[in-house]
This record gives structure tokens, C-alpha cells and sequence, in this order.
DNA sequence: GTATGGATGGACT
DNA sequence: GTCCATCCATACT
């Protein structure tokens, strides 16, 4: 068993985080764990998205919906997707609008609840998507622009893992961008990695 | 003012 | 594999 790391450890882990590129930190992020009220698990698929990315929500500069992309780093930037889906990203970067979007996690922290939230009991599949885990979570538009470092939100380091690199899901501007990070042979993905 | 399409998920064939 | 639910920022007219 190892022991708990310190409080000021995390911070400090936090701080170096989010003041990576967001393509580091996006993979720095897997194996983290991630909560919202004690509810969650450990990340395990992220994507990287920053200002000058075609396929990024700050590409056209700031706007509304966006507006939290453009602030802080270590806040959440929380959009509706497709009209009925929400999304959870983090913002990180070396500038003004880069950030991570959480795209699946292995869920550790109140399991009965989540499925319960879900309507599903299977594990792989509580929270392997964008969508799927912000209905795990019970994160809405009433999150967006909160800090992830501070209550209903906990962010923890976790041990280093293997991890793996592909496309982007879903997007039709620099598919080729290698930006998506997973967990190595995870069941919990949202969808599998390319066998290179 | 209207049109459009997207960083999705689930139900269905 | 296909289809569809259904919101909102943006790019037009």
C-alpha cells in the first residue's frame, strides 16, 4: 500500500499541470482520479484541444460559450454537446485557450451511485464517454467556470501508468492530431486505441 | 432574423 | 453498421 501524498504534493503536482501544454497534460492527466462530491475515478482517456487547434472550441477566438477557456487555468470549461450531452473539460495550458477534454474514466469512487445516475450496472460502461461520465458525475452547465482543485471537485495525482496516443474522436478539423491519451489496454475507454 | 452543424450516446437493424 | 434526439454559438441573409 502505498502512502496518501500530502496535501501541498498535490498542489504542487496541480500547479505544474496546469501550466503544461495541454497535449502534456492531457497525458500527464491519466491515472489521476477525478471526483465531484466524492463520486468518480481515475482518468483514463483525455484529449488535448488549444487556441490555434482547428478542432478546438477557442479556435475563433472568445465567445460566451467559451469564455472560460480564455480564463483561469485549473477551472472547468462544461458545454452541452449535440444539444443533450455534457462534456467536461479542464483548462491547461501554456496560453489562453487550451484545455482537456475527460473522455472516460475507471469509475473507483461511489460505484452505486453512479449506476444508479446511469441506469446501467456495468462497470466499462458507467463512464466510458464524454456524455456517460458527466451523467455519472452529475456534472452540468452549473459547473462551468468552477476551479477542479476545490469542493464539489477533487483532482488527485495517481501512479504513473502506460499510456497510449491516437486521433481524436469526433471531430472533423485535424483528425490527424495524435491528441487523444488513454490508459493502455483499459477497459474502461470509450473506444479502443488503433493498434499501431 | 434564419440556417447549420457539432469534442455524443443510445436504440435499433 | 445506421438513425435520431435536440441545444446553442456561429455564420450567414
Amino acid at each position: 500500500m502505498i502512502a496518501p501524498i500530502s496535501r501541498r504534493q498535490t498542489q504542487r503536482r496541480q500547479v505544474e499541470l496546469f501550466s503544461s501544454p495541454s497535449d502534456a497534460a492531457a497525458r500527464a492527466l491519466i491515472g489521476w482520479t477525478l471526483s465531484v462530491d466524492g463520486v468518480g475515478g481515475r482518468i483514463v482517456e483525455t484529449e488535448a484541444y488549444h487556441r490555434a487547434d482547428p478542432a478546438s472550441h477557442s479556435f475563433a477566438g472568445p465567445t460566451r460559450r467559451n469564455a472560460v477557456m480564455f480564463g483561469a487555468v485549473g477551472h472547468v470549461y462544461v458545454y452541452r454537446s449535440y444539444g443533450l450531452h455534457w462534456c467536461l473539460n479542464l483548462v491547461c495550458g501554456d496560453g489562453p485557450g487550451s484545455a482537456v477534454l475527460i473522455r472516460a474514466l475507471e469509475p473507483t469512487l461511489g460505484l452505486d451511485l453512479m449506476s444508479a445516475r446511469r441506469g446501467v450496472d456495468d462497470l466499462s460502461r458507467l463512464c466510458s464517454g464524454p456524455g456517460k461520465l458527466c451523467q455519472a458525475l452529475t456534472v452540468t452547465q452549473a459547473h462551468n467556470g468552477l476551479r477542479i482543485d476545490a469542493p464539489p471537485f477533487a483532482l488527485e495525482p495517481g501512479a504513473d501508468v502506460q499510456v497510449v496516443a491516437g486521433p481524436r474522436i469526433g471531430i472533423s478539423k485535424a483528425v490527424e492530431t495524435p491528441w487523444r491519451f488513454g490508459e493502455a489496454g483499459s477497459p474502461f475507454l470509450s473506444r479502443p486505441f488503433p493498434t499501431t
